[in-house]
DNA sequence: TTTTGATGTCGGTTCTGACT
DNA sequence: AGTCAGAACCGACATCAAAA
């Protein structure tokens, strides 16, 4: 099984592109793909977004472009899976095909900020800081108006965005290069079998059970698809994980490392470290300072 | 006293290069 | 893509110091 491939009707006689509002009990939680790019903004909800080889922390106000065949999802945290009448997630999506308004119209001199805003976004970008609240705004309004506003008002959040510098890069540049070069079924079975087990025990061998190979081959073949081993992408997926239960004040650092699929502390505090530069306890203490500052 | 983080040791696992 | 051997890395465990 791989990340699911979505064939969406995003262009059709009425419309040139798909949108959506919704208030749901949580987040479409199935790692997928699909040949249209997804502006996603969380108004309410929180959890864990995976998009490509990247792992971090949503709230409300999250807004990410996803690129054209980018493998993501957004996972809510498990209190919304106790069908809490309280607790819904409430999110708007746009997908759009990167020709949605015509083959070269975004080859216009122009428009070339957005030409290359949609390239960037086979990364993924995450929308931040005030960009990000007037994206959300605007796509809010976007509901409310007639097919032809839509598509302009559309070009003018793409145009807001392509000339923000409150810009992130989600995915490993090596991750995108990896996955457009080799997009084949067993990368892609890795990767999903890596995304629903990371938290589990996963050994060598049993990913090079997944991708039926014996796991001297595997190495050899993970390295070149992802530039990394596959011990060292597993545990940046952990760490990243781990960024996120670091946020929740109620999880001490050793209940984290287990929580997140280490098995000791000593390591834990290693790969963190590693991997982020800090300490889990530094990287605790900045975001809550950087946090406490913004509210 | 408890929690957290850093460090060291050792055995097992993973990675890599050479060869096929 | 498989096999093999040696190198490199990781995890488990123990210990210690600092802070709360």
């Amino acid at each position: 099984m791989h990340p699911l491939y979505l064939k969406k009707n995003t262009k059709s006689f009425e419309q040139s592109f798909q949108m959506q509002h919704a208030r749901v009990p949580h987040t479409y939680d199935t790692w997928h793909y699909h040949q249209e790019l997804e502006l996603n903004a969380i108004i309410r909800g929180t959890g864990t977004r995976f998009i490509g080889d990247h792992v971090g922390a949503f709230s409300d106000g999250d807004t990410v472009l996803v690129g054209s065949n980018l493998p993501h999802v957004w996972r809510n945290d498990k209190e919304y899976y106790l069908e809490r009448e309280d607790l819904q997630a409430e999110l708007m999506n746009f997908f759009f095909l990167e020709d949605f308004a015509g083959k070269d119209f975004f080859q216009l001199p122009e428009l070339q900020p957005i030409q290359n805003l949609l390239r960037t976004a086979t990364q993924g970008i995450r929308i931040f800081g005030r960009t990000g609240e007037i994206v959300q705004r605007k796509m809010k309004k976007v509901f409310r108006l007639t097919a032809g506003e839509r598509v302009i008002a559309l070009m003018q959040i793409l145009n807001i965005i392509a000339h923000s510098d409150e810009l992130e890069l989600l995915a490993s540049p090596g991750f995108i290069h990896s996955y457009q070069a080799s997009n084949t079924a067993r990368i892609n079975k890795v990767y999903n079998f890596i995304m629903n087990n990371f938290l589990e025990n996963i050994s060598l061998e049993q990913a090079a059970d997944v991708a039926s190979m014996n796991p001297a081959a595997f190495c050899r073949y993970f390295k070149r698809v992802t530039q990394k081993s596959f011990v060292q992408f597993l545990n940046e997926i952990r760490v990243g994980y781990a960024c996120k239960l670091l946020l929740d004040e109620k999880l001490t650092v050793s209940q984290i490392c287990y929580e997140s699929g280490f098995n000791n502390l000593s390591n834990f505090n290693k790969q963190f470290k590693a991997t982020t530069n800090k300490t889990p306890q530094e990287y605790k203490f900045q975001h809550q300072n950087s946090f406490s500052s913004k509210n």
